[in-house]
DNA sequence: CTTACACCTTTACGTAACGTCAATGTCAAG
DNA sequence: CTTGACATTGACGTTACGTAAAGGTGTAAG
């Protein structure tokens, strides 16, 4: 089946300004262009339409987006099941709106009273703790690491090949850290492995390599929530092997 | 107890940007300011942050956001009622795209097929129907009706005075129509007074009557989600009654 | 007492994801 | 062959802030 902007627009519930958008900044580029100019968009672009509303519908900018599937080695079973797990933690945010109006609800009608924090709980998006706000802002700071947070800007000045090299890198530390979790031994040679495919990584990303950063960097993936989640998707306790490993490989005190 | 900026933003998961902004519009100002220039907000500004922060979450613009806290005849209890039902549409809402991500897994499993248009099912935002699409933009332009849809826009060229003739009006909407629906007929004398009162509100709203448009209008009400969940909250078939007296009233033949 | 440092202020420009014209070309139907 | 719904490319507008600049304030520690 093919389709013309207004048909797919009117079919995904979207603007035809949208999809010119889309097109405009690559995220989603028609089949073909007809002889007339018309964009025609073909299966191929429905599915990856589908794909992009459901990162939007997880509040990922648009730059994320495309990052993610354009990547050559995007998965789309996997990114499916990705949606679902955070579809559901989504779901249980909102019962704890839910949970805070009854609430609010309550204290109004004076059958309970409720703590000015507590007027915010469910509402607050995520803020890890008060100690990533600070030190991780501080450490964000010194070595940059939003970089790497923001893939896109890190991969800006990228050349495609050192790109296709970090992705490489990349799946190799996940196959080596599935196969260290299974000794839980931060000090095995599999695990400190791991850590020097991860500063191999970290070389590649930043154009330098700081042993206290990298350290810094290994805590950050224990702290954040968002880190974590794509650490222990599979395999539990990976995000504090790889932290500890690394520490040993940096010979950082906890 | 009393905040800062700074305070209340930690406690309310928001950037002081956020809070000088909302300052700035209007949105939310502070208790008072201090010698020094400092905003200190107090316990009622907390609960119209709370507010707030609740209809942020239902995606309500902050123009609508204000428009709604800062009326005077603004319920606070009625306000947190309708946040509830507004969260379980919600949290239906996310089930259907959870629904839709499992059968896209199915589908890529080859456990069975999709077809194009149902993989967008629950990614749609609104869009009533195509009639809506079509009916609703021409009726809108022909007679304005947008400005009914965005209070602000149809409430800045109004005095206050009108404004508040306006909001009696409308009380007075409710209350009648809530005896008419118990008669369950268009054509009795309460409907009838009903559909009265409502042309009168028209005829504040946008300065003028004009049946056609009046009878469009009672038409958009039972189709437009955003209409019927107003007018149906309390008793459903509210809003099917109230456009049927209008035709009756106007001539209207259906 | 002053030095540090985390607060606060206003002013002002930047950004994301489109909405909304304007000006113009295309195509199927009557 | 005109009409009306479609398509195109600019280009400027909008919302809800982020972010930096330049500076005043409050308190704890040296």
């Amino acid at each position: 089946m093919e389709y013309t902007v207004q048909k797919l627009g009117r079919m995904a519930g979207i603007s035809t300004r949208t999809l010119r958008y889309y097109d405009e900044i690559g995220l989603l580029k028609p089949a073909r262009i007809n002889s007339s100019g018309y964009r025609i968009y073909g299966a191929k672009e429905v599915d990856r339409l589908q794909q992009i509303m459901f990162y939007r519908e997880l509040d990922v900018c648009l730059q994320d987006i495309k990052a993610i599937v354009t990547n050559p080695s995007f998965d789309g079973v996997k990114a499916l099941q990705g949606h679902l797990g955070e579809l559901l933690i989504k779901r249980e945010q909102i019962d704890a709106i839910i949970a805070n109006v009854r609430k609010t609800l309550a204290s109004t009608e004076g059958r309970m009273t409720m703590l000015d924090k507590e007027k915010f709980t469910g509402l607050k998006k995520k803020m890890v703790d008060e100690n990533e706000q600070k030190y991780g802002k501080e450490i964000r700071e010194k070595y940059g690491i939003d970089a790497v947070e923001h893939s896109n800007k890190a991969f800006k000045n990228m050349s495609q090949e050192n790109f296709e090299r970090m992705n490489n890198l990349a799946e190799k530390i996940h196959v080596v850290l599935a196969e260290a979790i299974a000794t839980a031994d931060p000090a095995s040679q599999v695990a400190q492995k791991a850590a020097d495919l991860h500063k191999q990584w970290i070389t590649l990303a930043w154009g330098h390599y700081d042993k206290e950063a990298h350290a810094g960097l290994a805590q950050m993936y224990v702290d954040d929530a968002r880190f974590t989640a794509y650490y222990d998707k599979k395999l539990p306790g990976t995000a504090a092997l790889l932290r500890d490993a690394i520490y040993i490989m940096t010979g950082t005190e906890k």
